[in-house]
DNA sequence: AGACATAGAGAGGTTACCTCACTAAGAGGT
DNA sequence: ACCTCTTAGTGAGGTAACCTCTCTATGTCT
């Protein structure tokens, strides 16, 4: 089947995908660059600070991780634990302890014992972390929006849409 | 839809991104696996193969990769150049350079010095290769498609027109 | 002939992951 | 109280998919 003349096969999803990508994340190293930051160490920054799961850094969230939170209705948790940070960035636990070894480093996020549990540590962000990503979101909304404004409002729903269909699809 | 509380901010298009692009890989080099190729391999057999270009291994394209190709009207040029492959899969030329080391270790491909000019080299697909890319292809075929078939066609073609979109624009 | 560009490869580095093995600690049963 | 079974985090070590910088052999243009 192939060549049919000048033809060219489908453009290929997953090319297309890759390539996609390959730019925003190119994008990303540029805009992080000067805050010295990686796209995975922003990521996870973001994990901690409530990213994808959504109850602010203000600490006052409606928090419902597993079921811990309620413990005694006495004080709110602060902070995830390394599993949690794993589970939402989708990496194996020993990479979240990586790269929260080097937001330590740099002084973004703290470590603290659990006092439920001795086995686990909390992870939160400090004062820098919160100030940095602010920062770091402040300067990706100036410039250009973020690598997706080239598409409508419509067409960015549409893209998370689909994207959100095939992640949710193959669990 | 995001979350009932007050917060919740976009889900990120960035995160859905990075999400679908992790599985696409991850399913890749499980089908990959018992080929013995990595997806980053197979792509570039696929771009020696004629890939998101399109002319086939049978020789006869419409190939007008820059102005050669008509040459003399007598041969036509079989197989690319490094530099060609490394356009079209967007990667520095040193990177193909490598790549190809790799697929013409396992002599899926071959490298012949380019009669016309003196510093290049052709890369062709071998038997094996042509071979090899077709039984992916099949296995991909078969089995549920390509991870992309969990959307409606329609839904493909949409994905493929945002993603090429955004990958055109910030040429 | 001289200046400059271009093709490919050598050397070496980085990012974003991973698995496997181990320790300390909690949870459950007897 | 003891024993097992699981879980949280980490040390050690590895891999894929890139990259830049440099060097040589060519081609190309003036």
């Amino acid at each position: 089947m192939t060549a049919g003349g000048p033809a060219a096969e489908t453009p290929d999803l997953g090319d297309l995908m890759h390539a996609a990508f390959r730019r925003l994340r190119h994008r990303w190293s540029h805009q992080l660059a000067p805050f010295d930051l990686t796209p995975y160490q922003f990521r996870a920054l973001q994990a901690v600070g409530g990213g994808a799961h959504g109850h602010g850094p203000d600490g006052h969230g409606a928090c419902a991780e597993h079921r811990r939170c309620e413990e005694a209705g006495r004080h709110v948790e602060e902070g995830l634990r390394l599993k949690d940070i794993a589970d939402r960035l989708r990496i194996a636990p020993r990479s979240a302890t990586e790269v929260i070894d080097q937001l330590e480093a740099k002084g973004l996020v703290e470590r603290r014992p659990d006092p439920a549990d001795r086995r686990a540590t909390r992870i939160s962000l400090s004062g820098a972390g919160v100030g940095l990503r602010e920062e770091v979101r402040e300067a990706r909304r100036r410039e250009a929006g973020d690598y997706f404004s080239v598409l409508s409002q419509r067409d960015q729903a549409e893209l998370a849409r689909l994207l959100t269909e095939l992640a949710r699809a193959q669990e």
